[in-house]
RNA sequence: GCCAGGGUAGCUCAGUCGGCAGAGCGGGUGAUUUGUAAUCACCAGGUCAGGGGUUCGAAUCCCCUCCCUGGCUCCA
């Protein structure tokens, strides 16, 4: 019989007989570890104990410990969870179920049925059941032919129709227990690992994703090998809701919302005013200092503007729809973008080679109508201020002008603190090339660029095909939020499709006139959603800077008030941003509430503080700092911006 | 927009079977004059999201609308 040779981590290099499964090197190898290995990652991929080695395998056996040990025991709870569905509730229809980040879900059609809380209960207590059961998972090949008669018979045209899509002649099918289900796997050896289960939500998704196709339940939910880490992943959920921006944003007086306003539409509180100010003067200074002139320009425009820029014909759905001056004779829309109004500005006068790159900056506010199930917060609303800019340029120029926006983007993520985003850049679909606008020569110049600029700046960027703008290719700054949800934040986007429809041209060295480019581009992305970012991130500990108000002065008793006035207009005087507490409550719960607050400096202040002319300082999170004259406290707090 | 779950005091939430709308925090007033994470007492505060229906009687059951949440689709 012929042999393989195969390396095993932790073993080194093996022969083993053709044909040895994966289960078999477990058994032999790793006899020790063998309850708690799920499934091995062989050269890049991950498998099952089915999976038959093959010369020169490298093999890594994981247990759930590994995200590719996670995988395997998700998706195997996807089908423990489809088990317990067709056990309660025969006749159900199956879509796909596939692991996740964070746990499984499956999508099924179950007719007029609805789930709710005490059907949940239900699916939770009837998947732990059949786990308990250990059913080993089976893997059977059929011909692709007997797999359509299977789910024929079986009345499944989910299934159908994913068969339909397959090439291979044979497919896999996986089995435990009384569920059957054509899958590639990987899977469990058997459903006992499954401890610990929780239903976490239940979703309508449309079939394929497609809005014209039936809605199925998606069931998302996660699993465990024991209890405990089930509850502690509920702990940590807990947790990170109350980082949740829109409770911090109540509770810190940053922003609310108002039915009357209209949804989507974010009232600003003082508090929040104050962040927004410091965010854009910091952003304001930044880019005067790269080379940005600042416009101002109007919420409104002429329809025909949209029209000529072809958002009205291409964006209608996202927009609200367009209202009349008293005489009904003049069109007027409420603005979705800014460049429209940037590209008139460049229209303004004739431009030179000399005057590019030109670079028209405005935290410009725009109103797009977003669906209502789709509005979240302040990460997605109806009214926002993108803190955007147009650089218009020479074809040359697109490359040197794209790292400096990566520069100046990296540059506020660095200032604020964000060091886990992740980078994507969007090129075209290579095999779709007309849904997009422009000359090939052209749009390949842009990619090649984006993709150099990215080099060249050591940013890792992931690259999708098919995700470009229909006018150009784009790199996207993305971050998580509370829930572990990723946004897009800042983005950089090429355009070539402006220029030309608004006619921009300049006049070349040659003396003849010349197409520019435009790069749209904004590092916050929406001040909105970086706002509601920047406070998930920061748990509302904002550093000082930032934060709405810098120093909470707070009285011993009502004696010391006179002093503590004296206190806090100094404190103002320097600039800063005080709240003075002079209530008559005790110095625990003043502390509480300036905690509560989050505000960076207390400044205690009684007897001995009004008789030295000196204040006791406490910074956020419990830790004193000392006694100091106010002249030297505020000297503490410059040093500190 | 679609699917599901929700909406009770400013906030967080309780409210059993359809039978007098509640608590804590916050707010106001008074007492207290306090030394580093909640002093005590009293008081005010409600169209139970809005509208319609069923019923002797609706926060509770049914229908419609609005809003919120989580997904889907979309997107800064």
């Amino acid at each position: 019989m012929s042999e393989v040779k195969v390396f095993l981590e932790g073993i080194g290099e093996v022969s083993v007989p053709k044909g040895t499964t994966l289960r078999e090197i477990v058994e032999k190898y790793y006899p020790d570890r063998k309850d708690e290995i799920l499934g091995a990652v062989v050269n890049k991929d991950i498998k099952d104990f089915f999976y038959e080695v093959q010369e020169g395998d490298r093999i890594r056996p994981v247990t759930w410990q590994a995200p590719e040990g996670k995988h395997i025991f998700w998706h195997s709870s996807a089908h423990l969870l489809a088990e317990a569905l067709e056990s309660l509730y025969p006749g159900v229809k199956f879509g796909t179920g596939p692991a996740i980040e964070n746990g499984f879900y499956y999508d099924v059609d179950l007719g007029d049925r609805t789930i709710g809380e005490k059907e949940i209960k239900q699916i939770e207590k009837k998947m732990l059941e059949l786990a308990r059961r250990k059913s080993p998972f089976k893997k059977r090949i059929l011909s692709k032919q007997e797999a359509i008669e299977y789910y024929k018979k079986k009345g499944d045209p989910y299934k159908l129709e994913i068969l339909e899509g397959i090439e291979d002649d044979v497919v896999s099918f996986y089995e435990h227990g009384n569920f059957v289900d054509l899958c590639r796997g990987p899977h469990l050896p058997h459903t006992g690992f499954i401890k610990a289960v929780k239903i976490t939500n239940v979703a309508g998704a449309y079939w394929r994703g497609d809005p014209s196709k039936p809605q199925l339940t998606r069931i998302y939910g996660i699993s465990f090998p024991t209890k405990e880490e089930l509850k502690e992943y509920l702990r940590r959920l807990e947790e990170a809701k109350k980082r949740d921006h829109r409770v911090l944003g109540k509770q810190l007086g940053i922003f609310t919302f108002s039915q009357n306003v209209g949804s989507g539409l974010p009232l600003w509180l003082p508090n929040g005013a104050v962040l927004r100010k410091q965010l854009e003067d910091f952003l304001y200074r930044e880019q005067v200092k790269r080379g940005y002139k600042f416009v101002y320009t109007p919420h409104i425009a002429r329809k025909h503007l949209y029209e000529i820029s072809g958002h009205f014909q291409k964006y209608h759905h996202h927009m609200f729809q367009p209202f009349t001056s008293p005489d009904e004779t003049e069109e007027y829309i409420l603005r979705p973008m800014n460049c429209p109004h940037h590209c008139e500005i460049y229209k303004s006068e004739p431009r030179s080679y000399r005057d590019l790159p030109l670079r028209l900056a405005e935290f410009g506010t725009v109103y797009r109508y977003e669906q209502s199930g789709e509005l979240s917060g302040l990460l997605r609303v109806r009214g926002f201020t993108v803190d955007d800019a147009h650089i218009f340029c020479r074809p040359d120029q697109v490359l040197d002008e794209f790292k400096s926006v990566i520069d100046l983007v990296l540059f506020v993520f660095k200032k604020l603190g964000f060091e886990d985003f992740s980078a994507q850049i969007s090129v075209r679909d290579p095999n779709n090339k007309e849904k997009y606008i422009g000359d090939d020569e052209l749009w390949e110049q842009a990619e090649k660029s984006i993709q150099q600029a990215a080099e060249e700046m050591k940013l890792p960027a992931r690259v999708m095909e098919g995700e470009a703008a229909f006018y150009g290719p784009k790199l996207d700054f993305m971050v998580r939020d509370a829930l572990g949800r990723e946004w897009q934040l800042g983005t950089i986007q090429v355009d070539y499709n402006l220029p030309q429809r608004f006619d921009l041209t300049y006049m070349g060295p040659d003396n003849k006139l010349h197409r520019p480019v435009m790069i749209h581009r904004a590092p916050f992305g929406s001040i909105e959603r970086f706002v509601g970012v920047l406070i998930e991130h920061t748990e509302g500990k904002f550093p000082l800077w930032l934060a709405p108000i810098q120093v909470a002065i707070l009285t011993i008793s009502e004696k010391f008030v006179d002093y503590a006035k004296q206190v806090e207009q100094k404190l103002k005087d320097a600039g800063f941003r005080t709240l003075l507490d002079d209530s008559d409550e005790k110095i625990n719960k003043k502390i509480l509430k300036a905690e509560k607050q989050r505000i960076p400096y207390m400044a205690v202040i009684g007897q001995r503080e009004a008789e030295e002319g000196t204040v006791a300082v406490r910074s956020r999170g419990r830790k004193q700092i000392g006694t100091m004259t106010v002249e030297e406290f505020i000297e503490f707090l410059k040093e500190q911006l």
